[in-house]
DNA sequence: ACCTGGTCCCGGGCTCGGTTTT
DNA sequence: AAAACCGAGCCCGGGACCAGGT
């Protein structure tokens, strides 16, 4: 921590301490390294990445499960260190120690959502493999991919790619993520990670190892809560019987639970209250809609989007009443997007899912009736998170 | 070896105007 | 009739690459 946040955050917290610590414990999509609960799953998946430890490239596989379930974190987590134990690098320092032929294997995990077209991903691969620099834009996908296939080929290196998020509104579908590496078969192999059932990605990666993610068991629930709560929280802010609350509400997603338990916090804060009370949990798990969208999927969107939202949800009700009357609200609040700009945004976030028309029944008038915009995420939590003010 | 203009590429804003729904 | 809805093309900024001139 810088020493002016230090100063900062004295100034802002000499009436009283604040329930709810500035650390990522409590942020939904921020993962600890040692994700809890997920043993077997883990497991699972060194049994599918296995060849890699006798040197020889994986098959393919595809990680499925809602939201929620701790497949990034597991994923995130495993090809890191992966890559560090068995990858490149300790791959070159033995390589001259070991008579046993080498691995030179590397693992890269990319988030799909920060690569959302087929250039971003290749671009993102040949970016981790190489210190050169890669051009980001000027030059095709297909000058690109011919550079992986370039670099791999100089040392007859392979390389495994977890994908994560695919088939997301936003996100690249599993189809066109293995059309990038279809002319690199032999040294590329391919973990997609999404929410979909196998079936389609079955045919595409031609009988891939499956490893499923099952919602969250009630007690691994209640523990995910209680270590995260325990450096997100003052210590006496919430009681073990509101945690296993929060846990049976939000029915095995670790990102509801966690998002839930976020907002109560903030919202004691905003009530000025010494803990969390039970009005404080209430309004928490109800800033939390069901379903709700994965706050890594918002805080994903390009900053305009973003913008939109921040004004979107700081709307008077009445505003919100049709799709027009919220494009006029916001583009008079200092945005520097067109109004049709706008209009055209929010019907991209509602066809997308992060937001919901609801029809609002007027029989007195004539014509279509509007609709509703309701937000499809924490609200709460993303206002925090996105720092709209 | 260095400049410079032309061309291609990516990504994102913007707008139009037709279609659908009530 | 009125308003919601949305597909799709246009445009632009800026980076990369190339080739031809100095």
């Amino acid at each position: 921590m810088k020493i002016e946040e230090r100063i900062l955050r004295r100034q802002q917290t000499d009436h009283e301490p604040r329930l709810v610590r500035e650390s990522d414990a409590l942020n939904p999509i921020a993962h600890p390294t040692e994700p809890t609960g997920r043993g077997l799953s883990i497991e699972q998946l060194l049994d599918v990445l296995g060849p890699a430890f006798h040197g020889r490239l994986p098959s393919d596989g595809y990680v499925w499960g809602p939201k929620g379930t701790g497949k990034s974190a597991v994923i995130r987590g495993l090809f890191s260190q992966l890559d560090r134990l068995i990858g490149r690098s300790t791959g070159r320092i033995y390589t001259t120690t070991r008579a046993e032929p080498t691995a030179d294997i590397a693992f890269v995990y990319v988030d799909g959502r920060q690569a959302q077209t087929g250039f971003a991903l290749v671009h993102t691969v040949l970016n981790s493999l190489t210190s050169d620099p890669v051009p980001k834009q000027g030059v095709g996908a297909d000058a690109i991919r011919a550079r992986l296939a370039d670099r791999l080929a100089v040392d007859s290196q392979s390389v495994v790619v977890a994908v994560d998020h695919v088939g997301e509104p936003e996100t690249l579908a599993a189809e066109t993520v293995c059309e990038q590496f279809d002319d690199l078969g032999s040294s590329v192999s391919t973990v997609l990670i999404g929410h979909d059932q196998p079936d389609t990605v079955t045919e595409l990666l031609d009988d891939p190892e499956t490893v499923r993610f099952a919602p969250y068991r009630q007690h691994t629930l209640i523990e995910i809560l209680t270590t995260r709560q325990t450096d997100g929280l003052i210590r006496t802010a919430i009681t073990h019987q509101q945690l296993r609350e929060v846990a049976a509400w939000a029915d095995g997603d670790s990102h509801d639970a966690l998002a839930a338990l976020f907002s109560a916090g903030l919202i004691a804060d905003d009530n000025d209250h010494e803990q969390i009370g039970p009005d404080d949990l209430a309004a928490g798990m109800n800033a939390v809609p069901k379903p709700s969208v994965s706050l890594g999927r918002v805080l994903a969107l390009p900053e305009s989007r973003q913008e939109v939202l921040c004004r979107l949800v700081a709307l008077p009700e009445a505003d919100r009443n049709s799709v027009s009357r919220a494009a006029d609200a916001i583009a008079n609040d200092r945005l520097d997007l067109s109004r049709a700009t706008i209009e055209r945004v929010l019907y991209e976030l509602a066809e997308a899912g992060v937001i919901r028309r609801v029809k609002v029944d007027n029989p007195e008038r004539i014509g279509r009736p509007p609709s509703r915009l309701e937000p499809r995420f924490p609200t709460r939590v993303f206002r925090h998170l996105s720092l709209c003010d």
